[in-house]
RNA sequence: GCGGGGGUGGCCGAGUCUGGCCAAAGGCGUCGGACUUAAGAUCCGAUGGCGUAGGCCUGCGCGGGUUCGAAUCCCGUCCCCCGCACCA
């Protein structure tokens, strides 16, 4: 599509305002599209979700929706702010980066600021997005952040309300921490380590009179199956103070838990861990002697550097028995412990595990299967580890009292709880695995305090999200299943954070409050943000102002006197805000699925009844190009402006809108692209054409044409109102253009088409196709004579009454023996013999009797019974039931008459002819004579007449 | 680990809820033909295998089962993808 016509449509539309919405007599139509993170141009994975939703807001436009299709921009989060410090550090990767997406060096300098950073990106998405051709209604834009203080002041309001409402409060929580950085390591900061967690341990506290020894343990449970401790003889310890009590712990560990706001202090006082060995230690629960023996695979970076021994249930215990055992004598001199006390330890078996097949121990089962005899065989011992752990844990049964009969599952959770309420056991976060973060240094977890949280976890609060979440619209369906799991679990969120862009706490202003946390009710905003834009300062939007306009709370007069906003503004607000709101459609990625998206609801839920909860949620999948994740850091990243320089707008959105309609990542290739581009050449052409389809008559071919177009108008409809852009493709385009395919070949050329009718069928399709192509569309539109803007127009409304069954099994079964013929036709001329002449006998109309007796019954020996009464049937026979036996195999029985189906053939006779290459004679199954026509006559039956070639 | 979703023809992708019209829509690719000096584009046709008459065989991850009949329902099994919070 020339790049001139596109641009000249935009302005049109533009000079038009024919995107501009506001409020009037029409049903409402509020769509949105998540607004973007500012730190990057758009480029075509933005694009596909935006197509979409563009497809959608169009479509709604044209079944006559007052369509709200507003935009805005996103700058809140650590981002921008984290690029632009960077480059005030000189970090080299960092200007690459830029430098590699596209941004021109001299901009490098004035990327130090991240406001800068933030305006830069934002007009080129808005120039990008008109040239993209979205129908945004620009006036209500804005970009969040203290950056436009009157969206904080919005924030403000928000938070200020949920504050009184109850649902936020100050906590703590553990995050994963660079010591560096001084700043939370999200998944994406890391080199090393993406996947880990924090996991909590249990540090389970024996003790040797007053000193604490504790032990770390991922399987409280097994307490109860503690036959001795291990130390690493080589290691030395410290001697801390943790509240009251001397703790013996590695260093890292001591670091680990005041990082955790534990109270913990040196006391100076250092430890060997082979002064530990042959000490005992009392079990807190039973107060039994344990003893601490010495073993070489307990690692000091890992809990606190002790660990208790259960050889019943932990093969590396096991091993490490085994290993002391068989050097008892050595370690007896070296120690000074009696063989004896090494000898006697024997498993303690406290998990009932026989469902799975094990008996009393199987750590020692597992050891003797895979021939483990050694802590060293560490490969081994992890494997086997990981396989006990996840046997006892899903299949196994505490044998032990108090928590005899209990699931394991179950009782590591108690048994947690019920030390570290005693006071018998302390909590400890650590990593599921090491994490480095991308500046290089180790990271831990530390215990952030004073966090600001919002209470997801209310459980009224939750079974509303839940409730609603199954009333509303999610497009695709299994998207739902989803986001209810997640609320599911979803726990209280931290909303505010120290670093980057954003609209800082009212009530604390050294936090700021986190980006997906902004941007849960905004979408209100975009109902008034037109008022906003036409000159309401940010100190006029003082609490009262919002309460008004959005809950209807106050009285105006006041409001008016209070903010200095006029009375009549703050009305028009008031009803803007009524008119629109809720949002009938909001279409994202699939990233916002567990997030986003929840919140969003949880806001609304919150602060506004049912009435204003979002309508509908569709959600789609990432986008691939040319079979290839895209991705930042390999600089493969499609730049939309790019592809619409390349491709023009029109294919750009075409390809992707059709490309998918569910969670699943879809691919963006040229040769897709090329595909719409011939087709929507070939309208063109048709249109070109109309002036040589000199037929004019309303015959069999036309009657087909138009009930498939109704058919699949109707379905096209159906399906774009479930946000099916990519179904409802085939429909819109390549059904009907393989139609009129069919028709020109059946009328016999286009000069024989009926001009009247393809124009009809043409400005359907231009219409149906104008969400997707809508340059394209008002050049065709105005092409085919049409009123006004494309856009603007009546979506086409299917017509039932014209969509006719009969004409389209007529045609079916037409081609379908059209196809029959030339099956014959190769076979016989494979083998070199030629034919010439093709004899079709309709089948006798005893045929057609036995068929519709047949359709009225269902039941074999019932039609069979009926038909036989009669004489006529009666003669035939076997005939008769091999025909009913024959038909009943048939799933769908022809509806078409004797009369219908002699008078269809020969209409369509030269048609055959002219497929077939060859003289066509329709004859009856009586007019069968000779014994090769009496043969293949007999084997017509309704729908499907014998044939003959010669 | 927990949760969600999948495995369909050379590829992408419908179909699965509501079993039969499904050798399986649509698109891509491939092959043959037309056009062209040629290539490309475009158009026409074919595209699971076999087949001297419209048929037969195989087939929707794998193995069983239910049923007159299964891509569709049930059981088992293998494999894959996505999310899990301080990244937006």
């Amino acid at each position: 599509m020339d790049k001139s016509v596109e641009e000249k449509w935009q302005r049109k539309w533009e000079e038009a305002k024919v995107f501009e919405a506001d409020p009037d007599e029409r049903e409402k139509f509020f769509i949105t599209f998540p607004y973007p993170y500012m730190n990057s141009a758009p480029h075509i994975g933005h694009a596909y979700t935006l197509s979409r939703v563009d497809v959608i807001a169009r479509f709604r436009r044209m079944l006559g929706y007052n369509v709200l299709f507003p935009f805005a921009f996103h700058a809140t989060g650590a981002t921008i702010y984290g690029v632009a410090e960077r480059l005030r550090k000189g970090d080299e990767d960092q200007k690459r980066a830029l430098l590699v997406a596209g941004l021109p060096e001299e901009e490098i300098e004035n990327f130090k600021d991240p406001v800068y950073i933030a305006n830069y990106w934002r007009r080129i998405w808005e120039r990008v997005l008109r040239k993209f051709g979205v129908s945004v209604d620009w006036r209500r834009k804005f970009i969040t952040t203290e950056m436009f203080p009157p969206y904080s002041k919005f924030i403000e309001w928000q938070y200020l309300k949920l504050k009184e409402m109850g649902y936020v409060y100050k906590g703590t929580h553990p995050v994963v921490w660079c010591p560096n950085c001084k700043s939370p390591t999200g998944n994406a900061d890391r080199i090393e380590g993406e996947e880990a967690r924090v996991v909590e341990i249990t540090l389970i506290k024996f003790k040797i009179d007053d000193l604490v020894l504790p032990t770390a343990t991922f399987r409280p449970e097994t307490i109860f199956g503690v036959t001795n401790l291990w130390v690493n003889p080589d290691h030395e310890y410290g001697i801390y103070l943790l509240g009251e009590e001397k703790w013996v712990l590695s260093d890292e560990a001591a670091f680990k838990l005041k990082e955790q706001k534990k109270d913990i202090r040196p006391t100076g006082e250092r430890i060997k861990g082979r002064d530990l060995v042959g000490k005992k230690a009392k079990n807190p629960v039973n107060d039994t002697e344990i003893i601490i023996l010495p073993a070489e695979f307990v690692d000091p970076n890992e809990g606190s550097g002790l660990v208790m021994s259960v050889p019943s249930h932990a093969p590396y215990d096991y091993a490490a028995l085994l290993d002391i055992k068989r050097e008892a004598k050595k370690l007896s001199s070296e120690y000074g412990i009696p063989k004896i006390e090494i000898e006697r330890i024997e498993p303690i078996s406290i998990i009932d595990l026989s469902s799975e097949g094990f008996g009393e121990h199987p750590a020692i089962e597992i050891c003797a299967e895979m021939g483990i005899e050694s802590q060293r065989e560490v490969e081994k011992l992890e494997e086997a580890t990981n396989k006990i752990y996840k046997k006892e844990f899903h299949k196994g049964v505490m044998k032990v009292e108090p928590y005899n009969g209990i699931k394991v599952s179950e009782a590591k959770v108690e048994v947690a709880r019920n030390l570290i309420s005693s006071g018998k056991a302390e909590l400890m976060y650590d990593l599921s695995e090491e994490v480095v973060c991308r500046c290089g240094t180790k990271c831990h977890v530390k215990v952030i305090e004073d966090q600001w949280f919002l209470k997801y976890s209310d459980e009224d609060w939750k079974q509303k999200v839940l409730d609603w979440l199954d009333a509303m619209e999610i497009y695709p369906e299994e998207a739902r299943a989803q986001m209810r799991n997640f609320v599911l679990e979803l726990r209280d969120w931290a909303f505010t954070r120290r670093k980057g862009l954003g609209t800082r706490l009212p009530w604390d202003k050294e936090w700021m409050i986190e980006t997906l946390s902004d941007s849960v009710i905004y979408m209100a905003f975009y109902t008034i943000a037109k008022h906003v834009n036409q000159g309401i300062g940010a100190e006029q939007l003082i609490p009262e102002v919002f309460d008004y306009v959005f809950l209807g709370i106050g009285d105006p007069s006041k409001v008016s006197n209070k903010s200095g906003i006029p009375k009549e503004k703050l009305l028009e607000m008031r009803r803007e805000f009524e008119y629109w709101y809720p949002v009938d459609l909001r279409g994202s990625g699939k990233d916002l699925l567990s997030n986003h998206l929840v919140f969003s609801i949880y806001h609304h839920v919150a602060l506004w009844p049912i009435d204003k909860w979002p309508r509908a949620y569709s959600v789609n999948g990432w986008v691939l190009f040319e079979g290839e994740k895209m991705s930042k850091s390999r600089g493969k990243v499609i730049n939309l402006e790019e592809a619409i320089e390349k491709w023009g707008s029109d294919l750009v959105r075409i390809t992707l809108a059709s490309s998918g309609e569910t969670l699943d990542d879809v691919d963006f290739r040229e040769e897709n692209l090329r595909t719409f581009e011939s087709r929507l050449r070939r309208i063109e052409e048709y249109i070109e054409l109309l002036g040589k389809m000199k037929g004019r008559e309303i015959g069999r071919a036309e009657r087909y044409l138009i009930s498939r177009l109704q058919r699949n108008v109707k379905e096209a409809t159906e399906m774009l109102k479930k946000t099916m852009t990519r179904s409802a493709m085939v429909r819109i385009l390549f059904n009907p253009m393989n139609d009129l395919k069919w028709y020109f070949k059946r009328v016999g050329g286009i000069d024989k088409a009926n001009g009247e009718v393809v124009r009809e069928c043409l400005k359907k399709i231009v219409l149906m196709l104008c969400p997707y192509t809508p340059h394209f569309s008002e050049e065709m539109w105005s092409k085919l004579g049409g009123d006004g803007f494309a856009s603007l127009q009546k979506w086409p409304e299917p017509d039932y009454s014209k969509i006719n069954e009969k004409i389209e099994e007529q045609e079916r079964l037409l081609s379908s023996l059209i196809e029959d013929i030339k099956e014959i036709k190769g076979l016989i001329e494979s083998r070199g013999a030629s034919t010439k002449k093709v004899k079709i006998f309709v089948a006798s109309d005893w045929k057609y009797q036995t068929l519709s007796t047949l359709r009225e019954k269902r039941n074999k020996e019932e039609v069979i019974k009926e038909l036989m009464s009669m004489e006529e049937f009666r003669k035939r026979g076997m005939e008769v039931i091999r025909l009913v036996e024959r038909l009943f195999k048939e799933e769908t029985l022809p509806i078409i008459t004797r009369e219908e189906e002699i008078e269809m053939l020969r209409e369509a006779s030269d048609f055959i002819s002219k497929e077939t290459s060859l003289e066509v004679e329709i004859l009856s199954e009586e007019e069968a004579k000779e014994e090769k026509e009496l043969n293949k006559a007999k084997q017509s039956i309704p729908g499907r007449p014998g044939i003959l070639l010669l």
